[in-house]
DNA sequence: TAGATTGTTAATCGATTAACAATC
DNA sequence: TAGATTGTTAATCGATTAACAATC
């Protein structure tokens, strides 16, 4: 060993799905601290009080991001949010389309925290008369006509699903078809797509499942309680 | 032991998120089936087959249901269908009140499927003075002042919360006090509950980052495959 | 220095997967 | 009957939690 320090690269190890869930939970906190209290150093005993994590949890979170904290201090805010900033990739912006400008559609193009991760929705398409040649939330309102050519030409990979059930596979397809690679799925259907195409499905009913069973539990708990 | 069963009832098993999350999916599936193709019985290598889940994992899956299958013939798709509903509750409905009518709001207000896993939102609240007293997909919109009073009048238990980040905080403040259980959280924030409250966050950074993770992980896949 | 906190290695826990006997 | 599929018990895997030495 030398006095440089060789960081040592190895197979990139696998990221712990709920690890990476967290991650952003974390930024916006400390984004948070940073604004509000212009925290400068924090310790994952505090982070974790605060955010009801154990603190050890914490720890092996942010160890992940290669951020390095120091012993009875803890970890430089500024510092964190940029480590943070940095393996997820929110730095450089991708391009995505959304196909659907509904309501839901709508939402999701008014909802200017997107660029802060790293996503820019550049365009909006529907097959809506009304909506076509519009502008929503300053994007375009394309024909779903478009779609293929326009994801070719301008080289998307990313595509939001906004439609209603029975049209989500169809246009999955058409998406697929021109080149998309990863589809945020929110119509409440799940869609089929070739091995190695990433979907992420925000599935409302499984949601929903679990906050109503733990209510229910909750409630039965509390009936219990007064027996 | 008699000729009766004795069905065993022991401590309640804890069950598994994921399993929760899986269970809608199958029922969906399951409909589907029987819909289209009209299928009556159906094995857990067919299922796990379709839908992408090692079949194992629909067998541990479908057993919390207390579903029985015939060895070599499968489940009874509508058997499995009723079983999954009745395990999920979705024979009973419960009210919901929905603060803050915006696009999202009047998305899920919009959503029917929500009746078919025992949802109904019974009213929307909002502050804005154009929306309230109007009707938003059937259902009355009331000012946010009102909130409290009819919680408790109306006995109900669940929250929607659809509003902006710098509101959220302070209307799940007022659902909890009001006597609100469960909160669905589709606001960009995280929020504050006291113990014994549950609340449900659709993190949509979240979700996004393990979405664009997998996307750059893909990508560079295919990079590293073309040299 | 003393002690809080990090970094790192080990133990635990729970979910997934495998193995295999029972059964229609 | 033969064989596919369930039901059930055991093994594996990965995430969480604990333990403890290193350090500012």
């Amino acid at each position: 060993m030398t006095e440089l320090e060789i960081k040592k690269e190895g197979p990139p190890k696998p990221i712990p799905e709920p690890t990476l869930r967290r991650l952003p939970v974390y930024h916006q906190y400390l984004k948070k601290m940073k604004a509000e209290r212009n925290v400068d150093f924090i310790s994952c005993t505090q982070i974790g009080n605060d955010l009801k994590i154990v603190p050890i949890q914490v720890r092996k979170d942010l160890e992940i991001t290669d951020a390095v904290g120091k012993p009875k201090l803890g970890y430089s805010v500024d510092e964190l949010i940029h480590m943070i900033e940095d393996f997820l990739g929110w730095n450089n912006t991708s391009e995505a389309f959304l196909v659907g400008a509904g309501n839901l559609g709508t939402a999701l193009l008014g909802y200017n925290g997107f660029r802060n991760y790293g996503l820019y929705i550049v365009a909006a398409f529907d097959n809506n008369e009304r909506k076509v040649g519009t502008q929503i939330e300053g994007r375009q309102v394309f024909p779903v006509s478009k779609l293929t050519e326009m994801v070719r030409r301008m080289n998307i990979r990313m595509g939001i699903l906004t439609v209603p059930a029975q049209a989500a596979q169809e246009i999955a397809d058409t998406m697929v078809r021109a080149g998309i690679l990863g589809i945020w799925n929110f119509s409440p259907m799940k869609i089929d797509v070739p091995a190695g195409i990433i979907v992420q499905h925000e599935n409302l009913a499984s949601s929903l499942v679990v906050l109503s069973k733990k209510l229910a539990l909750t409630m039965q708990q509390n009936l219990e309680g007064t027996r």
